[in-house]
DNA sequence: GAAATTGTGTTATATTATAACATAATAATT
DNA sequence: AATTATTATGTTATAATATAACACAATTTC
């Protein structure tokens, strides 16, 4: 098993060199299939919101961003992201006013995080079926239609215990 | 059935005066029975936060404060919703930065809520057995010590369908 | 190539939240 | 009851997060 292997968030000994490059890739494929502009400061905010598997903040993009474009504003980030968010690329994580890179952009599904309160990563569940279920379950109970959902699971990773 | 047995949010008919004063009733004891100090500013916000069953945000609590209390200031409402939140008589809703009473502050519990997107209501769920085992399950499969949860469900009502 | 649409630049400001230090009120101790 | 310690509030300032509004540029559509 080559280090290249070892997937994603909660692997301390994972190379995120090719977490970045898949996800790079994967938007520039999934952007292209559904017509959608990449722009340079979007791509440029997804590889900067990919540089760990911590969420960042705004203004911590910002910042990054101010590095390389000087004239970089609030807006200039905020857009970047509502645009990243709006196609799954990005998800917000609202208990932490930040933002976190998704892997799995093409395909459509809630947003549910299991949040390390240690090392502060944060690993994405792949849309459990299970929590899925559970939330319909409850909802249907009260007769409540759900639209869209926020699970964000606060603790410590295997590593961090 | 008299109109008082009719309960909660989601329910238009329902007589919010019963869910103010159960909630304050409950307060109180609860202050009583742990030796917390339900002051007066703490005891006045939680009656604002509980004006209706849609979450009010800081500042709008403030705004009411401030029509009985001229020198009130955000430290004031951020003190006494950090209190009331610490001790489970309020949650705060991340998703929207907003807050809302809680019916059930004595016993331990996660905050799981359906919001409703059209009335604005927000129901919180009974600390959802189903929904905790299928947290728990998908946390224990990666490892993962769950400390804390948030779980915030968007859509419609039943009434607002 | 003209018009329409979408994206970015720029300035200003809105909204949410906390730091820091002074004073007041309450509780605990003598 | 007076002293001390603790907790709560008053007050000013500012940090952190986010959006409005309008001008201009780039891209797409016709």
């Amino acid at each position: 098993m080559s280090i290249d292997s070892i997937a994603g968030p909660f692997q301390p000994g994972h190379n995120h060199k090719v977490c970045i490059r898949d996800a790079m890739n994967i938007a520039e494929q999934l952007c292209q299939s559904k017509d959608l502009r990449l722009t340079k400061i979007r791509k440029r905010v997804l590889e900067l919101v990919w540089t760990g598997h911590e969420p960042a903040t705004a203004y911590q993009l910002l910042k990054k961003l101010r590095a390389e474009r000087e004239n970089a504003e609030p807006p200039t980030v905020y857009r970047a992201l509502d645009f990243l968010v709006e196609h799954n690329l990005v998800h917000r994580i609202e208990s932490l006013n930040a933002f976190i890179g998704c892997d799995h952009p093409e395909s459509e599904h809630v947003s549910q995080f299991l949040i390390c309160s240690h090392c502060n990563q944060v690993a994405e569940l792949d849309d459990s079926v299970t929590i899925n279920n559970a939330v319909s379950e409850e909802a249907n109970r009260l007769g409540f239609r759900v639209s869209d959902q926020t699970v964000e699971i606060m603790g410590l990773c295997a590593a961090c215990q």
